[in-house]
DNA sequence: TTTGGTATAATTGTCGACAATGTTATTGGT
DNA sequence: ACCAATAACATTGTCGACAATTATACCAAA
């Protein structure tokens, strides 16, 4: 399976770049729709176009940029419909994931995934709305489930090529409304599914956890205008 | 989206490797488990390590090859475990096209696809077992549900990333059955189903679908060894 | 002024060579 | 004979330059 970049042993300079341009894209500094200049980026890199290229073959891979032969790359425009379609497929694929994790999962990782939401839940309480850590605690919750259903071509979809562009959704939207508090709760139902070993249920669970997300951060998306 | 390569404009050096090095390992041509060498490649193509290296990439993509940093790529092996993840995930991802599909294909793609299958009916009739036609039959109704779904996510990870390798399975292990006349009456179920906009059992119908199709396989598999 | 074509400029695709890393063969010691 | 350290080799990662393609600016004609 393809790991993280920053977690596999020799870190290259098409990873560096790479991770330096997901940010800039994910956090909205480079603009939505705005054109990829591979001499520009280049010299900002301070990096020959070689391993600038390899970055930007996986930046499309994650979705976060489009690329036209002979005619350069655009970073992705944000909008309602691809929104929809990325937690339509959420719901389906985090919810097929739970099912198998309630069946994959070792004990051993269900105590540890619970001793995690207690963590979580604690940090919550101390930094109430700080939305960093919210984002951090849920993203570890939905990362360990996916990585319990123990499917690599599962695993690989979903953490390596759609949850960039989730965050990217939920950073320039400014997702950390109230439903934080019920998101605690639904996680903890979800986990208590998979510890009963009801993938049913967990599966079930989660598709309603997310289709919530979604419909919470459309209602911020109608505020903020279209 | 990411279109077939051949289907776009200009096509590249990078895109007419890609293709070939691409039907190269999923016919078998370059054995499974079986090391890349750039250099080697390079010469066989005739042309130099850029753009080959960017037909890599797009291998790794669609998990014909796994590369790893400093030490090469490796075409990939072969395995019950994968075979099971793969066609785990088509139930799941091509059960949710099925219900889209139900959904969104207009009325006029709904026929197109009625004739398609009549048309594969009537070659298939002809041509008793040839295993190519009805491979190539198959592949096509699939596509046509899955572009029907008109989500740009699922569409992009079943016919870009996923297909090739179902495509290297079966090619490898020989999938010309008797399960053919079968496969023909279970297509046409589905297509009814879409046609009633009953996308529910659109979406179980193809489970099954895919579900018999991998118990196949398997069957298959055991009798050929491990 | 607008439109069409052309020429110029900028960008992407490709190339060959060098540097850094990984692999293999060799040698020395036990 | 076996194992470890080391040296030679091969492969991958990176670089700068050139070729092919596309985008832009300019000019001419309607």
């Amino acid at each position: 399976m393809l790991l993280h970049p920053s977690l596999r042993s020799p870190i290259t300079a098409a990873d560096r770049v790479l991770l330096e341009i997901q940010r800039a894209i994910v956090e909205g500094e480079i603009a939505p729709g705005s054109k990829i200049s591979e001499p520009e980026l280049a010299k900002r890199f301070d990096l020959s176009r070689a391993p600038l290229r390899e970055a930007l073959a996986r930046l499309e891979r994650c979705h976060l940029i489009e690329r036209i032969p002979n005619a350069g790359a655009r970073v992705v425009k944000l909008s309602t419909q691809g929104l929809l379609s990325l937690y339509q497929l959420r719901e389906t694929l985090e919810g097929m994931a739970c099912r198998l994790a309630a069946e994959h999962m070792a004990d051993s990782e269900i105590a540890e995934l619970r001793a995690l939401l207690d963590q979580h839940l604690n940090t919550q309480r101390v930094r109430e709305g700080e939305s960093y850590y919210q984002e951090a605690g849920d993203l570890d919750f939905h990362y360990r489930v996916i990585l319990g259903s123990k499917n690599e071509y599962l695993i690989n979809i979903l953490c390596d090529e759609l949850y960039y562009l989730v965050r990217m959704y939920r950073v320039q939207l400014g997702m950390n409304g109230p439903r934080v508090s019920r998101a605690f709760d639904e996680h903890k139902a979800i986990l208590n599914a998979i510890a009963n070993r009801d993938g049913e249920l967990a599966d079930l669970l989660m598709r309603r956890h997310i289709a919530a997300s979604r419909r919470n951060i459309e209602k911020q998306l109608q505020q903020t205008g279209t």
